[in-house]
DNA sequence: CCAACCTTGACACACCCGTGGTAAGGTTGA
DNA sequence: TCAACCTTACCACGGGTGTGTCAAGGTTGG
């Protein structure tokens, strides 16, 4: 077995992550580790960084791991992401007033407990 | 006044949402009626198709209000979008196995519910 | 052989989402 | 004036999300 494959604690470990976190992650599909002949999870190097980044990417914007599994979601399902992308294009035009984000800090509120924990 | 903007209870009666609804809708910036002066709700055509297909994207796909918003967020946050696809494009090779994709019914079993109800 | 790992599955818990309701107050039109 | 609208701001509540823990059992290495 090739020496820089981490098992699901030593992962956990190294990234900050809980090892329930790992497969709750894999269940998503956002990281999927390779198995062992007997099935155990097996972390390589590019696996172990896209964890640590996973972390940074939810800290940097203040969204969830279901937002990141919708993303996926968007682009392994063409049609759906033609779906959203026709729907928002049908926008009325209503040029003027440019408002205060005041939407962007309500999908915000949503997460600003998490981060202040 | 002009005679094609509907209050926010007519609105509903030909949408099909509640009026609850709509204010729930517009405070996650999806669909935002004008106002009159003294601050009612009005609901123009634009707005009214808007709804009803906002109804057929969430019924057709299986998602929600929050995936919608945040496909809003991801359209007005440039940043945020790059960040989201720079995660995703450093996915790691593994190209073989091509999966049953076990993921997705994981992503959709969340609506499913809802669809059912 | 056995301790120390790993696996899946289930129960639990706090918090958030979608939705309804209600209260207190402003607007409108007959 | 006054009934019937509208507004915002709360409380409630069933179900989903993110996280921990535990049980029952397979794997591994000394």
């Amino acid at each position: 077995m090739p020496t820089d494959a981490l098992t699901i604690h030593e992962a956990a470990e190294t990234t900050g992550w809980s090892a329930r976190m790992l497969r709750y992650i894999e269940r998503a599909g956002l990281v999927e580790p390779q198995r062992s002949p007997s099935g155990y999870r097996l972390y390589g190097p590019a696996e172990l960084q896209r964890l640590r980044t996973l972390r940074e990417l939810l800290n940097a914007h203040g969204i969830g791991l279901q937002e990141v599994g919708f993303a996926l979601r968007l682009r392994r399902e063409p049609q759906l992401r033609d779906a959203v992308e026709a729907w928002f294009e049908a926008e009325p035009r209503r040029p003027e007033h440019v408002p205060a984000p005041d939407w962007l800090r309500f999908e915000q509120e949503k997460h600003s407990k998490l981060l202040a924990a």
